[in-house]
DNA sequence: AAAAAAT
């Protein structure tokens, strides 16, 4: 064992194949079936350690392939060593892989399902929200491998649908979003509930004194297997803010969203409520939205992923709920309607978009009373977001009032929570006509050449809204979680892994 | 200050 960190490139040649870790021929078949040939990165460094038996801290973010790093070594050991013999289940549940989120569950179980298809290993997914009577049946036929919601697996131990005590592999996904959330008791009642003799992989975005503490009473003897943060923030992302009048806010978003040809756009937003407001403004804009939060039901958050994964509808308006942890893959542009609370939260945000080598448009707006979040952002993720401006658009209130022009805050404007809809808007208009009609802003009185003046909007077909950027290279900056990373808890053995991009000199 | 999660 070294101390040395083991550094391995992203961008190195891809000499490692699944082929070459033994892995069972029907977990290979499986992976030959999606076309997987060469693992990421994290997955070359994962799977051999997992195998091993270590238990493992991981610090890596979606979107690395986290994923089959730990669901392809626990399939291969499942299958390689048999269910303990005094177990009285032919079924009994040996893998627990615990997650924050209800969708990321799904997905996590998604894969896994995907992994072990051809396998006889049976998993399944429990989760708040839905009846338990589904998972009640499934949990009582047998399942080795469980991915739940913390909340409802103790339900679901209290209700003796499920028993733990032959749990021999204990996943932590997203472990830093799980104390966020409070998880920590349920965590503990659950450990409690495990074999003390078993394996245990933790995987965390940050690595906090909270989840080193966590790591410290939970994992033995760990492995760190270090993630720098994917260079997505630096190179493969172009970030741009933009300075608005807090009531033009939603208004410069649907603007923007119409610059990007209504391609895949994600949207993020502080609130339940400002999500739902904004996907209803830009239904009635005619743009294909829909809101996903924690207030819509089970299946509304189901239905609006599936839409949006499936590209039936353009735009998803989202909380934090989706910050972190969902796979949508492609997306080119994530939209902030406001700057998160939790600088943070900021890089998971973008983290949606840039990944797997493409390339992604981070765009954000905020206004005066924002400039510290900003700041904030700056200073976590170490450079200067471009600012960036939008003709036709004011900066902030004051101005615009100063003016006596009419601005998005003063026009009467009817608000988009408000039911009626008869009165603002006349039928039989197409909704392209009725937004230049209907809105005035006050327009910058320098430089009206970037499109007609008698609307808000510029042409889509005569602007391009990226001209009004100043594009200055992002500084390349080593990602601050990495710095955190780099001072992880006292490991035996440790290895880094740098994903997208060459090693900062 | 807000969101998520068992109900």
């Amino acid at each position: 064992m070294s101390e040395t960190p083991i550094t391995i490139e992203a961008d190195s040649e891809p000499t490692v194949k699944f082929a070459d870790f033994g892995l069972a021929p029907e977990i290979l078949r499986a992976l030959t079936d999606q076309g997987y040939i060469h693992p990421t990165p994290i997955q070359a460094a994962a799977i051999p350690i997992v195998l091993q038996g270590r238990d493992v801290m991981g610090a890596a973010q979606t979107g690395t392939g986290k994923t089959a790093g730990f669901s392809l070594p626990i399939i291969q050991l499942l299958l390689a060593h048999a269910s303990p013999s005094m177990s009285p289940a032919r079924h009994p549940v040996r893998a627990l892989v615990l997650t924050p989120t209800r969708e990321l569950a799904v997905q996590v179980a998604e894969n896994v399902k995907a992994y072990a298809q051809h396998t006889p290993l049976r998993s399944t997914v429990v989760f708040g929200g839905m009846d338990m009577k589904g998972q009640t049946i499934i949990l009582k036929g047998g399942v080795e491998i469980v991915i739940a919601t913390p909340g409802r697996l103790l339900d679901h131990i209290e209700q003796k649908n499920v028993s733990l005590g032959q749990v021999q592999m204990l996943v932590m996904d997203e472990a830093d979003r799980m104390l966020d959330m409070g998880f920590l008791p349920d965590l503990q009642r659950i450990i409690n509930l495990l074999p003390k003799k078993r394996q245990n992989l933790m995987f965390s975005a940050t690595f906090s004194p909270e989840i080193k503490k966590l790591a410290n009473s939970f994992l033995t003897d760990p492995v760190t297997i270090e993630v720098a943060r994917s260079n997505a923030t630096a190179d493969k992302v172009t970030q741009i803010v933009y300075k608005v009048a807090e009531e033009a806010k939603r208004d410069v978003v649907e603007f923007l969203i119409r610059g990007r040809d209504l391609k895949q756009v994600l949207v993020f937003s502080n609130t339940k409520i400002g999500a739902s407001r904004l996907s209803r403004h830009l239904e009635q804009g005619g743009i294909k939205a829909t809101a996903i939060h924690g207030d819509k039901t089970q299946q509304e958050r189901m239905a609006a992923l599936d839409a949006f994964k499936k590209g039936e509808i353009d735009v998803l308006v989202a909380t934090d709920v989706a910050a972190r942890g969902l796979d949508i893959s492609d997306l080119p542009c994530v939209i902030n309607f406001d700057l998160p609370y939790n600088a943070e939260d900021y890089v998971h945000r973008i983290g949606r978009t840039g990944r797997a080598g493409a390339s992604g448009d981070a765009l954000s707006v905020y206004s005066d009373k924002d400039e510290r979040l900003l700041v904030d952002i700056e200073k976590l993720i170490k450079q200067t977001i471009t600012r960036g401006e939008l003709a036709g658009f004011v900066a902030s209130s004051s101005a615009s009032a100063g003016r006596g022009e009419p601005s998005g805050e003063r026009r009467p404007r009817r608000d988009d929570s408000a039911a009626g809809s008869g009165a603002a808007r006349p039928p039989g208009r197409t909704p392209e006509r009725e937004r230049s009609g209907e809105r005035s802003f006050t327009s910058s009185s320098s430089g009206g050449s970037s499109g007609p003046r008698s609307g808000p909007y510029p042409r889509r077909d005569k602007v391009d809204p990226w001209f009004l950027t100043p594009y200055e290279p992002a500084k390349k900056t080593t990602p601050a979680v990495a710095d955190q990373v780099s001072t992880s808890t006292k490991p035996k053995q440790k290895i880094a892994v740098l994903l997208g991009g060459s090693p900062k000199q």
